[in-house]
DNA sequence: TTTCTATTTGGCTAAGATACCAAATAGAAA
DNA sequence: TTTCTATTTGGTATCTTAGCCAAATAGAAA
């Protein structure tokens, strides 16, 4: 009989984790995790607003925002001359909650997260 | 009156944002995707089997482990000449339930993401 | 003790991500 | 139409990440 493995990682499930780190990795940034945290509170920004608060070039914070509308995660909308985005998925928040209590448990040193 | 951003980014929500970005980018990559995932199938693996379904050097499989740790998403313990690694957080899979549906929006191209 | 096995660490290179500036675009205002 | 304003895109330099190999470590087995 064969070792333990019974399953290396398929085409299949290689794209299912290739899909979902399209969408971690575009939060895995200060600034658009301050993006999403801001639309989620503000409901919608323009871009200069944004970039007003980040204080980074507003050609940076548009990459931001492209990489963030690429993984579906905010849309967007051009009134007058400036665009405004807004957070596509709220159950983004949850996930928040979920990686505090991550934090916490890293500060406080507890052994297994009961992730409340 | 001043215009619209009435906050910028104070150094307390940096540091807020940072934390956080650590635990995102500890799922960010493929491998350690699936690793995180394989461990709540599995319970606790060794790095050799990881090794093996992974299919890369076992030194680069190290290196993945040890940046989930820092992450605080998983915990390690050797024994005889094995060392075996088991999630600490099990919260985190909620979480993919949430990126799950983000992922079912771009496919369907629904508006607004109910995350149920 | 020496040898073997599992894992980690250091060093290096290749690939990817991020920031700025400058130039292009799109549409509103004049 | 021309001009102004907001935003995006292209280019480039710099920093970070990921991979492999080789060497170090730690402990089990002989």
């Amino acid at each position: 009989m064969e070792a333990v493995p019974e399953h290396e990682i398929t085409m299949k499930t290689q794209r299912k984790y290739e899909a979902r780190v399209l969408v971690v990795k575009a939060m895995a940034h200060t600034t658009r995790m301050f993006i999403v945290d801001e639309l989620s509170r503000a409901g919608e920004r323009c871009v200069c607003d944004l970039t007003e608060m980040v204080g980074v070039d507003i050609s940076t914070v548009s990459k931001h925002l492209t990489i963030l509308k690429n993984a579906g995660l905010i849309d967007d909308e051009k009134r007058g001359n400036q665009v405004f985005y807004r957070l596509k998925v709220p159950c983004i928040m949850d996930f928040f909650r979920c990686v505090e209590s991550v934090i916490e448990c890293n500060a406080t040193g507890c052994k297994t997260c009961s992730c409340k």
